[in-house]
DNA sequence: AAAAGCCCCTGGATGC
DNA sequence: TGCATCCAGGGGCTTT
């Protein structure tokens, strides 16, 4: 489900109301793709101190360490005061002063990891090879353009692999690709300094208006505080094939890569 | 080092 | 109505 966009939206909706609240209990429900990796009572007692995000992971500063969070493909967060009763699929509650936040994640692909710090062995294995962030300054387009030039496979699924730039997901990829006119198969070494330019461009472009839209609720995305996202009304190219091009008509195509869908315009972008 | 495949898991949509 | 099959927003791990 989540990706830049959906993690960013869901930060902002609730770390202002958790920022300085006391961890108050923790329940663990059903395990998820990793063990918490503390016993949950000594977070009992801890602050926390603020929540960041790094590629689609949520950083959850704690008076001492931090919890890592992962929203895998189901994966969505609440915040609030009143929490009814956990459903099978809530497996993860964080109690505080100020609200409890809900992890609700059906298929389990996501995470809930501690680690004493970032330079924990535990943090680095998770966030060590993450690529740049594209909302910052330290997207840096020489390094985009040299780290890309040395990869052979096609420009989609590098973009994927997030280790080059991080938050870029199967909904964004296909549609950054589509603004920069740039076919998903193209072999990233092969992208001239222009078109990379332009993708560049295009993946903050499409990222920001995403932001901006509340994200894209596919089936059931929503942020801490239930509200549904927007961006998949614009989408592009991304689930419409068999519809027609917005810019041209021609029919978008829909393919497989790396047994994810890949959706394109076989006419904005030629190569 | 990079690329390609394999899984983890549940639920909804589709087809017979 | 029941059952099989396919597909889904991710990404770590293993094998080439």
């Amino acid at each position: 489900m989540p990706e830049l966009p959906e993690v960013e939206v869901t930060r902002r909706s609730f770390a202002s109301h958790i920022a300085g609240a006391g961890i108050v209990q923790v329940r663990m429900g059903k395990l998820l793709r990793w063990p918490l990796g503390i016993d949950p009572r000594q977070l009992v007692g801890q602050t926390v101190v603020g929540v960041r995000r790094r590629g689609k992971y949520l950083l959850l500063d704690l008076s001492q360490g931090l919890l890592l969070l992962h929203l895998g493909m189901s994966g969505s967060l609440a915040f609030g005061r009143l929490m009814a009763a956990p459903g099978v699929h809530d497996h993860f509650d964080l109690q505080t002063t100020q609200g409890t936040l809900r992890l609700n994640d059906p298929r389990r692909f996501g995470a809930v990891v501690f680690a004493l710090s970032e330079q924990d062995p535990v943090a680095q294995k998770l966030l060590g090879k993450l690529g740049m962030e594209p909302l910052e300054d330290g997207f840096l387009l020489q390094e985009f353009v040299t780290r890309l030039k040395q990869r052979k496979a096609p420009i989609k699924q590098v973009l994927l692999a997030g280790d080059v730039v991080v938050g870029v997901g199967n909904i964004y990829a296909s549609e950054a690709l589509f603004l920069a006119e740039i076919r998903p198969t193209a072999r990233a070494c092969r992208l001239s300094r222009v078109r990379l330019v332009r993708l560049q461009a295009a993946i903050r472009e499409v990222l920001v208006r995403a932001v901006e839209k509340g994200g894209s609720t596919l089936r059931d995305f929503s942020n801490a505080q239930g509200e549904s996202g927007h961006f998949q009304l614009e989408a592009n190219v991304y689930g419409r094939a068999g519809e027609p091009c917005r810019v041209c008509a021609t029919p978008i195509k829909a393919i497989r890569q790396g047994q994810r869908s890949t959706f394109f315009c076989p006419i904005c972008q030629k190569s």
